[in-house]
DNA sequence: CCCCTCACTTGACAGTGTCAAGCCGGACGG
DNA sequence: CCGTCCGGCTTGACACTGTCAAGTGAGGGG
């Protein structure tokens, strides 16, 4: 493949993870690249194609860390709560494009389909995770669904929140972030439990 | 107060709701405004200084509809059920505002103490409601934190996820949003009860 | 040998945020 | 009444951005 083209990526994450999405420069990443300010056009209609193409991969990375969690032996439960652990690592790992990945007004991910894609398969990955979970004969599809977006909302939602520094200000000043990371998802992953099984009464 | 910088803020917000934070332009606000392009800079700094007011005016909104709903009357469940339905509520109300927020990277609100504290007021609600709900003698006020914490990831997330359309691409093309939004909340509620109630066991 | 294609460069245009002056009317001291 | 100051606004300029348009030049197939 062409090569120019994989340093153009390379500079436009670094250039993003260091000074954030809204000061991303083409005409920086070309000067990094040692190239002239059009070069980059020749490999991507604009820069929104650039970082479409880093949201996708984003996507796809995430992927592979939930369904690594997925394989993982143990309960139903434990791998839930593995895969949560893992969406926020990814989020803390790669600040940026986990914020750009959720943001569509910085960059129309519908226009590219490879993302939306990439979307679509770590989504189905957390529904797999909540179904092998809560799945059973008292539970309906719509309130599997409904579980399924309270799973993703509290995790995303910590996620955010620790990646824009909120928490780190507020709960975060008595307690180290990976602390909190734990025991939060650890009390969590009881009070879901308390949805399907009887009554597991918190230490 | 100077007339100009209202209609300067005003002229922002529209325009931060219409085209997103990143297209925000100080010379279209002055055009708006029917002023020169350099006016704006004898009431502000510069661009960040009209976001971070916008900031903490909308901390300040975001507080009074939480304190609002710390007033009303019923158990401290359905006060804290009502908070987290506010917070959804003035988020897809005010969806640009909302983002910059929780965004420091787009505009660095440590420099702006009337918004830090505008937003430490909005927190410090959330931590009556959730020590007026969740206190009791088994509880830690560690394990009170980690419940605030949770609690906040939770609705952060929901909100986060409705505004980017991420929710309404997946879960909530089977469902209504505002109820999917009640049905997520209400299991949430119940959910985390159990935490410190023996078993309500849910529907 | 010619020509064509493809990766890249050079040049230009409109738009941006922000620094540096200049203008101008109204308040204020004499 | 006059001179002076000053705050609100304007005009001008600079460096920077994304992107369209045209040119350049090397490598390869007919």
């Amino acid at each position: 493949m062409s090569d120019l083209r994989e340093q153009v990526l390379a500079a436009s994450l670094a250039l993003i993870e260091e000074r954030g999405v809204g000061s991303l420069s083409l005409r920086e990443v070309a000067r990094r690249a040692g190239v002239s300010h059009q070069a980059p056009y020749h490999h991507f209609a604009g820069k929104e194609a650039i970082v479409a193409e880093l949201v996708a991969r984003g996507f796809t990375r995430l992927s592979e860390m939930l369904e690594a969690a997925e394989r993982a032996r143990g309960e139903p439960a434990r791998r839930l709560r593995l895969a949560a652990r893992a969406y926020v690592d990814f989020a803390l790992g790669n600040p940026a494009v986990f914020r750009v990945m959720f943001r569509p007004e910085l960059a129309d991910l519908s226009a590219c389909p490879a993302a939306a894609a990439a979307g679509t398969r770590a989504y189905s990955v957390l529904v797999r995770l909540v179904e092998e979970r809560f799945a059973g004969p008292r539970v309906s599809p719509e309130r599997l669904g409904v579980i399924t977006t309270m799973h993703w909302s509290m995790v995303h939602g910590l996620a955010t929140l620790l990646l824009d520094g909120s928490l780190g200000k507020r709960a975060g000043s008595a307690m180290a972030a990976d602390a909190l990371i734990e025991r939060t998802l650890d009390t969590f992953s009881i009070a879901a439990g308390s949805l399907v099984t009887p009554t597991p009464r918190a230490s």
